[in-house]
DNA sequence: TCGTTTGGTTTCGCACTGCGGAATTAAATT
DNA sequence: AATTTAATTCCGCAGTGCGAAACCAAACGA
């Protein structure tokens, strides 16, 4: 009843103007520092004028702060502060430590938990000695989701719905190199059928191997993964499969048992509250 | 012309739904993990149908996730990733890494660069060896303004309107507790004056010592703010001034020199700008 | 010097969004 | 069963937010 549209249309709970404010913010990728109003109104794909309003906006709340040197916006510290209560509401990663920094010095390998934001996943926090990889990695940093342990650990562990829908974005996203991607992932939902982890060994970049594991909580909140990776040269295939693997998975375990429980794999607990219409309902069909 | 409503009334290009929207997300504080529409609307004093509409927008577009065991919401991934493209965009940070950690091989207390968010400090990165300080302070962090050293470089490093509106905001924020906080500021604008650093020796916790240095731009970015501190027994009063002290003033002089020169101080250019109409006089204008 | 280009802002009338009071439902509590 | 608490849905209307088009200013270039 509230289902007809072909577009976005109609859903009349959903707040355009916030959407599309958003989308300025996160027009401003990690690296490209400046941006004016117009590569805005490029990557947004939104009329000058509105781009005009929302850069007002977000300036004055202090998201944006004006360089009038250039005649562009930054990211401002208000911008900063929402992701550290991000992150400092993450239970998973502080929890997680002390378990990381174990298996960290026993393989040592860097150790990481991150989550899904749109098309990458995102570390939330890492343990790594001195050594370890060439690729530095730091909180905030986002990785590939088809390529990469972590990744392929976090999808394989999404209920099939939304990993056909994840699996969907990806194939628009990658366009023709999507075949090639998708192979990958399908061998790596043998590897974690058959023992637990995810494996990427130099598919993400040659000179790294690392397995990832996926977390599952009783809350509902959607899954998290972990990874432990290495130069491959340290962590051959044979060792990531006999050792390395084993090892993250039963730390993982742990995490999840301290945690209060792996989350309920039945449907059931889920239609129940579904069937019962009721905000759950909505949420739900909104997300996906 | 466009000013003359008692409230913030017509101002035709603010974008309310926005603002609205990111009063949301900043309803979630670092600790306070999970929120439910209730608490939210209490919060930001918004009537609950109107949650309902952004914390549903937001979770569709993955900033809230909600947690279906509490029927509640926190910040996801999405948000953090907000953040984490701010903190990699700003200059200072990286560029100021080298010396920071120098300075505080030299001194041993912990050097930090901050910037200001609302009625806070706020750390966007720092350099601690491994004793340092008790208080642990991390990327992220909030301080406040008015009793720690690189709050009040920061202050005096503002223009004067500026500085007039945020004590004024300041002030209000306090209420009654702010005369005492008030003295200290002064007392810290005589030392600015006079050295070039502003010190807070066990105004913000008892143990600490602090000395703060404030670095200016040219592009116009609002001004940043460094200290080096560590427990008391370790920076004597003596030594943040004869000592650390000067030697963070000339780190702050180093990098201002390594970032293209100090910012102008005259009004002029500014005014210029500011004569012209256009796009920065409506800036300034809603800025502050 | 005068077009031209580029990037941004203002105007303005209208459509439809977003609003919020009030009614409603669900679940938890008594 | 009755009450409390917390959310969602309804729905008509005010006014927000929209965006095409016009306008402006500065930078370029010839």
């Amino acid at each position: 009843m509230k289902r007809p549209a072909k577009k976005v249309a109609t859903d009349r709970s959903f707040v355009v103007a916030l959407s599309r404010g958003l989308d300025v913010l996160r027009a401003f990728q990690p690296n490209d520092g400046l941006l004016g109003n117009q590569e805005i109104a490029a990557r947004t794909k939104l009329p000058k004028p509105t781009i005009s309003r929302l850069t007002y906006t977000l300036t004055k709340l202090g998201y944006l702060t004006p360089v009038p040197r250039f005649e562009k916006y930054q990211l401002a510290p208000s911008a900063m502060a929402l992701g550290y209560a991000a992150l400092a509401n993450l239970g998973v990663r502080h929890l997680s430590e002390p378990y990381r920094e174990e298996v960290m010095r026993a393989t040592g390998g860097a150790v990481a938990v991150g989550g899904r934001d749109r098309h990458s996943m995102i570390y939330f926090g890492q343990s790594r000695n001195g050594l370890t990889l060439g690729v530095q990695l730091d909180v905030g940093s986002r990785i590939p989701i088809a390529t990469t342990a972590m990744g392929r650990a976090y999808l394989w562990a999404l209920g099939s719905d939304e990993r056909a829908a994840l699996l969907r974005e990806l194939r628009e996203h990658y366009g023709s190199r999507w075949p090639k991607l998708r192979d990958g992932i399908e061998r790596s939902g043998e590897t974690v059928a058959r023992h637990g982890f995810a494996i990427s060994a130099g598919e993400w970049h040659d000179d790294v191997a690392a397995v990832g594991v996926a977390l599952k909580l009783n809350d509902g909140t959607g899954p998290y993964a972990f990874n432990c990776g290495a130069p491959a040269f340290r962590f051959t295939e044979d060792r990531l499969l006999s050792d390395i693997g084993p090892r993250l998975v039963a730390m993982v375990r742990n995490i999840e048992a301290a945690l209060g429980g792996a989350a309920p794999q039945s449907k059931k607990q889920e239609n129940k509250k579904l069937g019962s219409g009721g905000k759950v309902a909505r949420m739900v069909e909104g997300i996906r």
